[in-house]
Order: C-alpha cells, then sequence, then structure tokens
DNA sequence: CTGTTAGCGCTTTCAT
DNA sequence: ATGAAAGCGCTAACAG
C-alpha cells in the first residue's frame, strides 16, 4: 500500500481533457461552465479523488481563509465549552469552522497562541481576555480582522465585547432576598480577582445598601487560591457569631460547595447561585441564570458583523441573566 | 484609518537589506544565520509587524498544516467537550492546534464536513462516527492522514480507535448489585440504540446471566425517542407489579432522571449511574466513571503517532473504567 | 553563512 | 464558454 499523492487541479484538468482554469471554475462554482464540460470534470475528479486544496486557494485569494479562532484560558469549564458550541453554530451556519486554543489560564502565552492563530490567517479572533492588556491585537485589527471579547472586556484595546450583566443579575438576587427580610447575606468568590466576579460582588453590595447595609466585609469571602474550597468559605460564615441568615454564590464552583455544606442545615440557610447547573432543579436550588450559548453566538455574530462591515461601530453588548425561583431563595430569616 | 496590507517576507528583507531566503532562515529557525543578520531581521520584522504566512508556509512544504479536526455530533454534550479538552492539551504539547467542526448529529453532513477539513489539509482526523458507513475516508487514509475513531469503532474503515469499557465497567456495576442480593435489577438506556449503550446493555445482561437471571426484557428500558424522559422510564419500571430493587442507568441523562425519581423513596431503590457527574458526590450516587479527558488525549496521542511512524498497526484502545461507591449502590434489597 | 531560481496549487487577469 | 500566463507568500534545491 503506496502513499500516494494527491491530485491536483491539472491532474484532473488533463484526465478531462479541459483547462485547469475550467477545473477551477467548477469547483469555485463560478458559473459560465456548459453542463457538458462540467460533468466531464466531475467525473474526472471523482476519479482521481481530487479534493481542492483550501491552503492554495486561500493564499492566492489574498489569504482569506474561512476559519475563526476562539482562545479559551482553560477548556475544562463547562461555561466556556457552551460558549465555544455556541460560537460554532452560528459560525457553521455561514461555512466558516472554528479553531480552538487555549492558554492554560497563562497570561504569558496568549500572546503566542494569538500570533500562531494569526498566522494560520484567521479570519476572526474571539477571546476570552486572561492577560492585563490586549494593545499587541491593535494592529490585527486594524488590517481588518475583527476582535471581539468575550465574557470579559479587553484591555486597552479597542474591541467588540460580550458580557453577561454581572453586576445586576447579582444584585437582582440580593434583592429578592433582602426583600422578604434578610439583611445578613454572605458572598463567596473564588477566584475573585476576575472580572466577572468583581462585577457581582459589586451587585451584590449595591443592592445591601439600597437597604442600608453599608458594612458587607464581614460577609464577603474573596479568596484566590483555587486551594481554599468554597465549603471553607462557607463554613466560615456559619462560624460567625453573627452568622448569615442567607448565602449567595459568586460563581458555579461556589454553589457546589454551598450545596454540599448546606443540605439539611437546621435552622435553613437561604441560598441563591449564579450559573445554573444541573439537578439545581431537584436539587431546590435557585440561581441566576442566563443562555450561555447565547453569549457565543453573540459573539460569532459581532465578528461576522464587523466583516460584513469593516467600518462599524464597536459594540458591548450584555446578556440577560434571570433569577430562578426553586426555594433556596425564598428561606425565610428565622424569627 | 485605512486598513493596510500586510507585510511579507519580502517586504522584511527589502527592509534589513537582506534576501527574502534569510529572513525565511530566521523565521523558520532553520539555523544558519548569523547573529547580527538574524538581529536586523527581526527588528525589521517587528517595524513592520510582520507575521509569517502559514498558509503559504504549508503549501510549499507539501500541504502539511499544523492542525488537527475533531469532528463531533454535538458539541452541547459535556462529555464531548471533555475530550476535546483531553485533544486540545495534547497536541498544544506539539505546537499543534485542533479544529472543531460539529455535524449537529446528523449522519449525512458528516462526509461533507470531513470532506471540508480535508481541503483545509488538517493533519489527522479524530471523529466521533455518526453515520453508519466511514468507508468514505479510507482514501484519505491512505494518503497518510491518521484516522482515529473515537467512543465508537468506525464502521468499513480500518482506523485506530479508542472506546470505553463500556462492557465491563456496566458489567461490574451490575455485579456489585447482585453481590448484595440484587436480582431485579432495571437498566434504563435512552437513546438505546447507539454503540455504547449496546455494549453496556451486553454488559449489563452478562453480570446478571452470572447469576442466573436470564429474563432480563421487562426490566429494561431501551428508548431511542429524545421526548421520553428518562424519569418516565423510571417511573414505567417501579410500577411493574413485580418492580425491581435497583436500577442502573446507561448514561447521565438516565443519572439525572433517576435521582429526580429516586430519592425520597420509602422503601429505597438501589442505584449505579454510567458517567460520573457533579455532586454525585454530594447526592451519594455511586457510578461508573472514567477519565474523560484521557480519552481525548488518548485519541491525540495516536493520531501523532501515526503521523511519526505511518505504517504502524491500526490500535483498538479502551479507557478503563471503575465503579465509585457513594452509597446509592449499596443500598440492600428488602427483607 | 547567504542568495537565486523555481514552484507548491490555486485564482486573477486578460485574451479569445 | 474556455484558456494562457502570471503570481499569492513562502521554502526546497541548489548554488556560491
Amino acid at each position: 500500500m503506496t502513499t500516494q499523492s494527491r491530485a491536483t487541479l491539472a491532474d484532473v484538468a488533463r484526465l478531462a481533457g479541459v483547462s485547469s482554469k475550467t477545473v477551477s471554475r467548477v469547483f469555485a462554482e463560478a458559473g459560465n461552465v456548459s453542463a457538458d464540460t462540467r460533468e466531464q470534470v466531475l467525473v474526472a475528479a471523482k476519479r482521481l479523488r481530487f479534493r481542492p486544496n483550501n491552503l492554495a486557494r486561500s493564499l492566492r485569494r489574498g489569504g482569506v481563509t474561512n476559519t475563526v479562532a476562539f482562545v479559551i484560558g482553560d477548556l475544562t469549564n463547562p461555561f466556556y465549552f457552551h460558549v465555544a458550541a455556541g460560537i460554532e453554530r452560528e459560525l457553521a451556519l455561514r461555512g466558516l469552522t472554528m479553531v480552538l486554543a487555549t492558554t492554560d489560564d497563562s497570561p504569558d502565552s496568549e500572546e503566542r497562541v494569538v500570533d500562531a492563530l494569526i498566522s494560520q490567517r484567521v479570519r476572526a479572533l474571539l477571546l476570552i481576555p486572561i492577560a492585563d492588556d490586549q494593545s499587541y491585537l491593535e494592529g490585527e485589527r486594524q488590517l481588518g480582522t475583527p476582535v471581539v471579547s468575550v465574557d470579559r472586556p479587553a484591555r486597552n484595546l479597542l474591541a467588540d465585547s460580550v458580557v453577561l450583566q454581572n453586576r445586576l443579575g447579582m444584585a437582582e438576587a440580593v434583592r429578592s432576598l433582602t426583600a422578604i427580610g434578610h439583611r445578613k447575606i454572605g458572598f463567596i468568590s473564588n477566584p475573585s480577582a476576575m472580572y466577572t466576579q468583581r462585577e457581582r460582588l459589586a451587585g451584590y453590595r449595591e443592592a445591601l445598601r439600597e437597604v442600608g447595609v453599608v458594612e458587607t466585609a464581614q460577609w464577603e469571602r474573596l479568596d484566590d487560591d483555587p486551594d481554599i474550597s468554597p465549603e471553607l468559605a462557607v463554613q466560615s460564615l456559619l462560624d460567625l457569631p453573627d452568622s448569615p441568615t442567607a448565602i449567595v454564590a459568586g460563581n458555579n464552583r461556589g454553589s457546589a460547595g454551598a450545596v454540599r455544606v448546606l443540605r439539611n442545615l437546621k435552622p435553613p440557610v437561604a441560598f441563591i447561585g449564579f450559573d445554573d447547573f444541573e439537578l439545581a432543579d431537584a436539587l431546590g436550588i435557585s440561581v441566576v441564570a442566563y443562555d450561555t450559548m447565547e453569549l457565543g453566538r453573540t459573539a460569532a455574530r459581532l465578528a461576522l458583523d464587523h466583516l460584513a462591515d469593516p467600518g462599524a461601530f464597536t459594540q458591548q453588548i450584555e446578556i440577560p441573566t434571570r433569577l430562578i425561583h426553586r426555594g433556596s431563595g425564598e428561606i425565610l430569616p428565622p424569627r
């Protein structure tokens, strides 16, 4: 079984008895080919198992590929994956394919990874910024490559962005707790340094301030060490002399930890998580939910819009969140 | 802000006062360039914001890109994206990037999608087969493109494959139930037509046969209609005059349904799921678990091995499963 | 260590 | 409707 080489346009042309340009026309669907010739070309192509070489095509066409890059920090996070699914779906509608690259959550590798993708001449760049600075993309943006920042805004770069309604969503959750009488409300967040968590924290504080609670530091458990389990953070809140009657979590990780600690607690502690999760319904956990795939779809759409109209203004889009009441957030404070 | 064009090797060469081949050498890291020249080239490249054009490079090098394709049916399935994460991680180690394409679980689009990827000259093809027949890939395989079938074997194609220990894993789970006295054991599976489910069903029957239970049809709930909820399947088992004392689920979907129905049931029904899931520990659900990312890593490794040694034999690898005892699988039968 | 020439497979441009 | 020639940006194969 020898490894034979691939058939080219010229091979097909020779076999079909036409010029390679004619074969090109058939495969580029450029019209202007008689039905007869077309038929012959297709037969020849099939016999030779011809597949057009997109590298050559893209090169000749000025480096325009049909791939779009999505750069993620950590692929194992289900959140990012749903975003990726949304992106892929939207791109597929326009015949584009997604190339996925990860930076292993390392700010240093972001530019390197992006560079490699640019060398591959991706048509647009969607990324979840990890580094502190995306100004290195300015040149590329000026060359006409749409850049869309996903889940957090890019820094030092004028780019489209799509983020969640972090602040409002969390504020709404906390308001629903204050509305039923809670005042001592804990907030757990880890890692707390990132944009989304800072925004959600702001929403938490905002809602508490509205009911006159200004001193919230004692209720906040903001950690950045991944080794500190959310269970510990929750427990430390419960161990306070004046322990909270309700707890909110800044992310899924926190919710999982809270669920483990809070179930079967007597007197029950109210809880609302940010991010929906499997079985949250069965467990009766109230959450701030949103359409993760829509985040991806919107990001892709922004990129495609920019491709269609390079002069379009940059946009900052917020994906709405909604509070889902399932019981845990409706637990009243004691007395 | 005019859209200027990209700098090329030749532009850099002109500015640096060298030949383009020298610039090429600098960027291809081919050595044989004096430190001085190298420095000048890099300066010029930086000034012009030069990024090598990988399309041209790959074309010239004989169509060898540094991308590997992973073809999935449905990206929203968390299982697949953990596989993708494993693949991506393994590829990144060798400087390869993953392009992800989906077929929307439509067998008809599989060949079309794969064709497009081949046109992009991906270096290897990893796929979760959806169609009934992958013989269309035979030509490509003969041209030297490694093809690895993931999670199920390919049909009518001699390709590497990586699958889970489906049969053994499920048999082990059922054996652990029969060992503590269960004989009436339900099996729910939806969709049941696919390879993994058929294998797990076989493992279930095998383990029951070992203890003399041959008539299992009454305990099997094999559905293919996604509109039939696993909850209904579980309920229909419980409604039997001689209802099962234990239930096993063929997949995650079934587990979620079973958990919803079985919690708070009095007399409790034993349960073991296939696939681990978030909070399964908190809920005390016993499962057959496995390393999903390892599935991906192994698939990528197989492809890379074949790239390194095109003559290597095709391999069929099974990723081991392990039974995790968390309580729900240790519930004894009544009396 | 550096340069010249040719050409990867395709499409653009201009003929016919 | 079809074809010939040129060239996209890069590197292989040779020089020197």
